[in-house]
DNA sequence: TAAGTTTCGTGATAGCCTCTAACTAAATCT
DNA sequence: AGATTTAGTTAGAGGCTATCACGAAACTTA
């Protein structure tokens, strides 16, 4: 016997409209990119009038900072599992590179290019440090390697962020490293600036991976 | 003795019109992002109409092609300065990071969210092509450290690009953890993805590139 | 079931924007 | 001085975000 649900027709109908323009929104970005997203041709695809859509979102900016809420959620829930399965570094990487190669403008969402004005409402900075806690998890579980650095002996004294997570300092640093340094490789791919070049991007991917779990 | 100027009177005026029109997109980048840039508003801060523009500028896309040639050369030309005098490769490095803290949505111009279907035309990817020479060369004259990666070997088939740079293949390695792993932590530092946690980003920068030079 | 209330979608409209077209006036060339 | 090129204008098409007032449908309640 199927559970009683809690949601009225109504409610129902409404998460569905709205799930709807997001999906449609997703595909404009995906092919033309946040910028060239509107509201008005997603009225138009769905077989309504421009004005409709604001029934269900409140302005343009309010259905672009829930889809990067929902590319949030995503990455963190990515994250979560596969470092929930097996607690293997190298996994917790590709399945980030996965995650972007799968949707480059949904990773360009949350670490792309910054709108000068915006600041993401406190929620969502939330899910982002659920991400950096994981990666905290992740980097406090790698064996120690070299003696502390001199960045080790600032972080120690400036580690507010990471909401007290009981990681020593080089497990900080070694978090910074990690998300630093397959950003970098990621981004540069994603963005087409290694096409070009003849090498195989996934390769210096994972080369930068090694380097980071050999040190 | 003066020397004779080539151009015509009109040829002068035009360029000059041409600079303001950049310069007032520069302003309008720089405080609003890109997709922000208003042809119409910046007629009218130069007390002419909208359409006037057009007699400078074939079309937004345009401009903003013009813009980003200019954002390359700049980077270009910042490079060859740095490198050039002195041969520091830490020099090389800073200079990067104070040219992007300088003006963060140039940086972004180059090395942000692309957009899907925009393709750079030849002489500006010509541009980009020169950058990387001057980080190979700078490259090549590191000493050299530990045995060929597996990563290297990779390289050594597939070295179409670097217009053949006559540097080895560990050489084009560094390089290129060199750009991805700087432009991992700035271009995180320049969107703002470092505020609130409390730790200098400078001194992630420098830790990195010690990193780099180190190995 | 009937009346009241909330919600959805509409068209009209204001105010941006890019970009084209036709026209005037000024500068330059012959 | 006359012909030609060029710079700027206004008008307007067509796109966009967003607000508003209105009708119609769907729930709620008596």
């Amino acid at each position: 016997m199927a559970e009683t649900d809690t949601t009225s027709p109504r409610e129902r109908y409404r998460a569905q409209v709205r799930t709807e323009i997001k999906d449609r929104a997703w595909e404009q970005i995906a092919t033309a990119g946040a910028s060239a997203l509107s509201l008005n041709a997603i009225a138009k695809q769905m077989g309504m009038s421009g004005p409709a859509l604001y029934r269900y979102f409140a302005s343009r900016d309010e259905l672009i900072t829930e889809l990067i809420r929902d590319a949030y959620r995503s990455l963190a829930d990515t994250f979560r599992a596969a470092w929930g399965s097996g607690s293997d570094h190298a996994a917790l990487a590709h399945a980030l590179r996965e995650w972007a190669l799968d949707d480059p403008q949904r990773y360009f969402l949350i670490y792309g290019t910054p709108v000068p004005g915006y600041h993401a409402p406190d929620d969502v900075t939330a899910i982002a440090a659920e991400i950096m806690t994981i990666l905290l998890d992740a980097c406090a579980a790698l064996p120690a390697d070299g003696p502390a650095t001199p960045f080790d002996a600032h972080l120690e004294g400036h580690r507010q962020w990471a909401g007290d997570h009981p990681a020593p300092p080089e497990a900080l640093r070694r978090a910074l490293a990690f998300w630093t340094r397959l950003h970098g490789v990621l981004s540069l791919e994603l963005a087409g600036h290694f096409t070009g070049m003849r090498f195989d991007p996934a390769l210096l991917f994972t080369a930068e991976l090694d380097d980071l779990l050999a040190h």
